[in-house]
DNA sequence: GAGATTTGACCGTA
DNA sequence: TACGGTCAAATCTC
């Protein structure tokens, strides 16, 4: 999934509008000033917005393959690559003793290989979910030391946890969130979409290009650090691939707030295509509207799609 | 001895 | 066919 210039843009075009209906909203919320049925008018275009853009991504996905291509999720001893939801994090750390200490994100990984990669001058490492034997977990990280500023490494994370580790962790995270109030959530979930969908992993795009960046961690709050990147010395920006919607450690992206997702199965996995990923995130647009039946310009998402479609 | 890491070989993809 | 990702035997660590 390389070129897709145009629909890129596309997309970038309908996040940027579920952005400014998410500041329309966040201003909205003061309950003396607006009605319940304004705000509800609200969420459900912005969730529509970023369900457009859900499906442009599906559309920039599929067009370009002309062959078949097995879903991870459902054939997990295939070694097909490229498939699993996939995204990266360039993480700083300082020097010394503790460096490789502060590449802990939290989870249990086992390193299984480690390759020279051509063009660059430090090996990559490869780890898996120490829970894969156990109880399935399919996770993976790649972790390689960046050639220019030997202290930053990227970090790239294919597929989603779906061991008991990860449960145990958002149920934590969920309550430390609960705690802050849920409109700020919503404008702090619009900022992060900085820019468009890419492959990451290309550092020339990485350059030239504005990104499409999630964090790499449910930070619906500005005011909550996630446990496991809290650590001093540490920066970390997340980029995700074109191929990518709900990271590892997170379902959430697409709802306005934690606080509508509470009951969402964070165990199901969403290692999959995009069908699967649009699926898993459908319940939560469900579960917080209900019956309302409001949408987003119409005409407007379709000549978006329209222009998916010629460009392939 | 169990579990983690290393490393060369193998395999799929582009 | 080169490259990247994974496997699995050997080795290491606790």
């Amino acid at each position: 999934m390389d070129k897709v210039g145009v629909p890129e843009k596309t997309v970038i075009t309908v996040l940027t509008e579920g952005k400014k209906l998410a500041n329309e909203l966040k201003r909205q919320l003061d309950p003396s000033t607006t009605s319940r049925e304004a705000c509800d008018v609200l969420v459900d275009s912005i969730l529509s917005a970023y369900d457009n853009a859900i499906t442009l991504l599906a559309l920039i996905g599929d067009a370009p393959s002309t062959s078949p291509r097995s879903v991870e999720g459902s054939d997990h001893n295939s070694k097909k690559r490229k498939t699993m939801p996939r995204w990266s994090e360039h993480v700083h750390i300082c020097s010394g003793a503790r460096g490789e200490a502060q590449l802990d994100d939290g989870y249990n990984w086992r390193k299984y290989g480690q390759k020279d990669i051509l063009g660059t001058n430090h090996p990559r490492a490869y780890y898996r979910c120490t829970h894969r034997n156990t109880q399935g977990c399919l996770a993976t990280k790649q972790v390689q030391r960046a050639d220019e500023d030997t202290t930053v490494f990227e970090v790239i994370y294919r597929g989603k946890h779906s061991c008991r580790q990860e449960r145990l962790r958002q149920n934590k995270e969920r309550k430390e969130q609960e705690s802050l109030a849920c409109s700020k959530h919503i404008s702090n979930v619009s900022s992060l979409v900085k820019t468009e969908n890419r492959d990451l992993n290309d550092p020339k795009e990485e350059e030239d290009l504005p990104t499409f960046s999630f964090p790499s961690t449910p930070i619906e709050c500005e005011n909550v650090e996630p446990q496991f990147f809290s650590e001093p010395n540490r920066f970390i920006t997340a980029s995700y691939s074109p191929s990518f919607l709900s990271p590892a450690t997170s379902e959430s992206y697409f709802s306005p707030s934690p606080c509508l997702v509470n009951d969402f199965d964070i165990g199901h996995s969403l290692e999959s295509d995009f069908g699967e990923i649009i699926s898993n995130l459908t319940p939560i647009t469900d579960f917080s509207l209900g019956e309302l039946d409001i949408s987003i310009d119409a005409v407007d998402f379709e000549s978006h799609l329209l222009d998916a479609i010629e460009f392939f």
